[in-house]
RNA sequence: GGGAUCUUAGCUCAGCUGGGAGAGCAUCUGCCUUACAAGCAGAGGGUCAUAGGUUCGAGCCCUAUAGGUCCCACCA
């Protein structure tokens, strides 16, 4: 804090975010608090950030995803840890390559008139242009990650270890280069993986279509399909080996419609009998059955559609048309040719690239593949083992559907912007090589003309490295050593297979060791109607524009209140304000300590210092024990929550703890000590004291959750440190732990409750202050209230308080109310009204009834006082007793006032 | 077809290993009380989806049912 805001008078009465934020953030990266070096004296933590994509720009998404990392790294580092938040970018090759691609169309250039190089030098232009942005926004949100150590998954280092796992894999016979049938974006012109297909119920048709028997004139087999237009490639008609209907025609020829093609009739176990027809075709080259139902019988791959979606040559007149308007066509034919038999509504699973929802075309292609059995073996054990933790817990669940399930991982694409396949070929007799660099000749023939393979591999494939490779492998370096594994992997539920199994299976592979023991799964953040927040809606809200109106500290606190692990959370405006009006509440609440401040009343803080847990200032009242307490209390709870990854649950009992406790009742309660610093300089001194040191430590817990305000606050309270941000994370301490004055204080609260209420009920203004007689038998509580009077007098609304064993000196017609163990009257004469009065005691009479029969109940069941943990026991005969007396004097007093 | 998850106050959601139903917002009442009207004090509002079961005791555990959401899946 500047010299110039240490004069705490002139803090403005709301709190604005905007110019302390840009300011803090200035002073924590010049000041390297961020960065973490491999410090073998202190306990690493670390969190690789999931690499935001260099396409992108703030969204909510990241916002939580960064949130939690920060408050986790934050937290850590607080506790001393040397912790670690290893952040970078992504490439994403293809989403990339689609923006080059479509800002190049604006400009009127064709990506292969460029050419490759000349593409890719577009490509990094865009990287250059707009790689950072995202950097800069993740920064406006207070992420505290060491950017020093920034990376990108195509820098050099990572490049390195792109190469040497391929290698590597390749050498092992894990990664293997073969024609399969593979899903195929017409649009993106590429191959995708299992995992980046997404399946969409389509409302569409089953047409039935009959194909004649060869030799048999007027026989026909009915088939079922949804794709009419790939018949071109059928090379057979299945049948189930156990279909009696069918059994003759296995064997058969059947005369492919519109061609000069028969195909045969096989049997295979992979035809459902009960499903349509019971008669299938067969077309391997565009169906991934097909395709093992072919391998299995040896037919024939016919493509007939073409990368680009069109027929080719196989479809004969329909070459050359798209393949939904070949549809059209071809069925048409085959109605004018009676081959048609019906056409039936029918619901069915499309594959759609989930980039660009395009239709996927399942097509036979050379391709490169990730042999995936072997390698997710300790993938999966380590789940089950629980060496790695996923939580939520059910996410085990859906990572084990995938393992599985899993098929061999298509890594090769049809795209430019990537790492490119280190395959060569000889253009002279074919020979391959796989190498880190280009060989100068073919080992077989000798030549010279080495060509290196055009495919780039998948995107994930790169970022299923990030823990290793941000961290220098494959060089041994020191912080792999240090830091490998990491922590704690925080990322959606969404990239469960694209990123946290490959993430999984590869650092057991190359590293030998997990990657990181945990993984916090968080949900989708959706707009206030619970839609998912998407460009095409234009219903998302930028975290950019939030944090511009309310701040980042009201937008992460808005993020991480009442979110569970993994589940969805709905955004609203409503919300962030509210979180604004907690920052303002905390601001306020130091403002009115460091107003006493400027007063000069800090004897005992300048002395004791906040730090000083050890020795507490002389003249602590029993509210100052209590208060500190308190926070004792709330400091053990938090750890322990956070220790659990309960954010949302640290973080509601830290705000209602500085809300509820210490602002509503403690701060009011110092009130009169404060303003009496003359006279009673012992007893000021103590208070302030108490404020200073209970909201040091509020501050410090709610420092990972809202860093800039409590920052800014921590500085102005203490001008001797430096920031809030190292160290001194609160811990439970015994000295502090006050069970006396947490009991004298609740019945002081429950007096002052009873008093507000009770008036409020009567509609007597607070500026009226009254007597409050308080009448108990009990000697120790009567102590409590005599001793205590200065805490709730002024809550009270009290012209003034006696304690006494009697009636003495009460007037018959005081209001009165019953608290445990004592009765408060006051002499309202003027005000009262007796009606009302009665009304409310005789409500109160029926509540303690229901009350008083649910706890008879308890104690009279047997089973529960043999059975129930005796303290239970003992705790409800307490309670019980307690209902017994507030009746009693309750009957009492309507006795009274009914004369 | 398989699986997950949700159903708690008017709205959005918390509720940790079972032990007297919570928050924010909204509503109503009274307060510009010298930190804060982005505030203070008080109030109303819930048979915790339904039906069973386990237990001395269930919002929480088990079973079934209804409705919502989502994921996975090669019935052409």
């Amino acid at each position: 804090m500047s010299a110039e805001q240490t004069n705490t008078k002139e803090l403005a009465k709301t709190y604005d975010p905007k110019g302390i934020e840009a300011r803090l953030y200035q002073k924590w990266e010049n000041s390297g608090y961020f960065h973490a070096g491999t410090d073998r004296s202190r306990e690493p933590f670390t969190i690789v950030m999931p690499p935001p994509n260099i396409t992108g720009q703030l969204h909510m998404g990241h916002a939580l995803d960064n949130t939690m990392q920060d408050i986790l790294i934050r937290y850590k580092r607080m506790q001393g840890y040397n912790a670690l938040w290893q952040p970078g970018t992504d490439h994403a090759s293809i989403a990339t390559e689609v923006k080059v691609i479509e800002s190049l169309k604006e400009q009127g250039i064709d990506k292969n008139e460029l050419g490759r190089e000349g593409f890719l030098e577009k490509c990094r232009d865009w990287k250059d242009e707009y790689g950072n942005r995202i950097v800069n926004q993740l920064k406006k949100m207070g992420s505290s990650a060491d950017w020093d150590r920034e990376r990108f998954t195509m820098d050099e280092g990572c490049s390195d270890a792109v190469l040497d796992v391929f290698i590597k894999l390749y050498e092992k016979g894990l990664i293997y280069k073969g024609s399969r049938i593979i899903n195929w974006c017409p649009v993106c012109q590429t191959s995708i993986s299992d995992a980046e297909v997404e399946h969409e119920e389509q409302d569409g048709f089953f047409w039935h279509i009959n194909y004649p028997v060869a030799g048999e004139e007027g026989r026909y087999v009915e088939i079922a399909t949804t794709r009419p237009e790939t018949m071109f490639g059928d090379t057979a008609v299945a049948v189930n080996p156990d279909d009696e209907r069918y059994k003759d025609l296995v064997g058969k020829t059947l005369k492919l419609p519109l061609t000069s093609r028969e195909i045969p009739v096989i049997a295979d176990s992979y035809v459902d009998m009960e499903f349509g027809t019971g008669c299938v075709k067969i077309t391997p080259a565009h169906d991934p059955n097909d395709f093992e139902v072919g391998k299995r019988h040896g037919l024939a791959e016919i493509t007939v559609i073409n990368d680009d979606a069109t027929m080719n040559a196989h479809a004969g007149k329909y070459e050359g048309m798209d393949r939904y308007a070949c549809r059209k066509a071809l069925l048409e034919d085959l109605e004018g040719l009676g081959l048609l038999v019906k056409t039936r509504p029918h619901a069915h699973n499309v594959g759609t690239h989930d980039r660009c929802g395009t239709t996927v075309e399942p097509l036979v292609k050379q391709q490169w593949f990730v042999k995936m059995d072997g390698l997710i073996k300790p993938a999966v054990e380590a789940v089950k083992n629980g060496e790695i933790r996923l939580l939520p817990k059910r996410m085990e669940k859906i990572y084990f559907n995938w393992t599985d399930n899993i098929r061999d991982w298509c890594i090769s694409r049809q795209l430019w912007w990537g790492h490119r396949i280190p395959a060569y070929y000889c253009a002279d007799c074919g020979e391959m090589v796989v190498a880190k660099t280009a060989p100068e000749k073919c080992p077989h023939c000798g030549c010279a003309r080495m060509e290196q393979d055009e495919d780039t591999l998948d995107t994930w494939f790169s970022s299923a490295l990030w823990p290793f490779s941000t961290l220098g492998w494959p060089e041994h370096t020191e912080e792999l050593d240090y830091f490998y594994p990491t922590d704690v992997l925080v990322t959606g539920y969404d990239i469960i297979f694209f990123w946290v199994i490959r993430m999984i299976f590869s650092g057991y592979e190359h590293m030998g060791k997990k990657p990181f023991h945990t993984v916090l799964f968080h949900g989708l953040i959706r707009d206030a109607q619970g839609r998912k927040m998407s460009k095409s809606l234009g219903n998302g809200i930028d975290p950019l524009e939030v944090i511009d109106r309310y701040g980042a500290d009201a937008l992460r606190l808005t993020l991480i209140t009442g979110n569970a692990p993994g589940n969805d959370m709905r955004f609203y405006w409503e919300r962030v304000e509210a979180s604004r009006n907690f920052a303002n509440k905390v601001w306020n609440a130091s403002r009115f300590i460091l107003m006493n401040l400027a007063d000069g009343s800090d004897q005992a803080g300048k002395e004791g210092g906040a730090e000083d847990t050890a020795v507490l200032p002389a003249g602590l009242t029993a509210a100052d024990k209590w208060i500190l307490s308190r926070v004792n209390t709330l400091a053990k709870e938090v750890t322990e929550n956070m220790e659990k990854f309960e954010l949302g649950i640290a973080v509601q009992k830290v705000y209602d703890f500085i809300w509820d406790e210490f602002c509503d009742w403690y701060i009011e309660m110092s009130k009169v000590r404060m303003y009496q610093k003359e006279e009673h300089r012992e007893s000021a001194d103590a208070a302030f004291w108490t404020l200073r040191t209970v909201l040091t430590e509020a501050l410090r817990l709610l420092h990972p959750f809202m860093p800039f305000i409590t920052e800014e606050i921590f500085c102005t309270l203490h001008p001797e440190k430096e920031t809030i941000m190292l160290g001194d994370w609160p811990r439970y301490k015994e000295a502090w732990h006050f069970p006396a004055e947490e009991e004298a204080l609740s019945h002081c609260m429950e007096l002052v409750r009873g008093i507000r209420n009770a008036r409020a009920g009567m509609d007597v203004p607070p500026s009226r202050k009254a007597k409050v007689f308080i009448v108990s038998a009990d000697e120790a509580l009567r102590d409590i209230f005599a001793v205590n009077r200065e805490a709730y007098q002024s809550l009270a609304s009290a012209s003034g308080v006696s304690v006494q064993p009697d009636m003495k000196g009460i007037g018959e017609d005081a209001v009165s109310v019953v608290i445990a163990g004592a009765t408060l009257y006051l002499p309202l004469e003027d005000l009262v009204d007796f009606e009302k009065e009665k009304e409310r005691l005789e409500k109160e009479q029926e509540r303690l009834e229901k009350e008083l029969a649910r706890s008879r109940g308890m104690l009279s069941n047997e089973k529960f006082l043999s059975r129930a943990p005796a303290e239970k026991v003992q705790a409800e005969k307490e309670k019980l007793a307690g209902y017994e007396q507030m009746m009693e004097q309750v009957k009492e007093r309507l006795l009274r006032i009914n004369h």
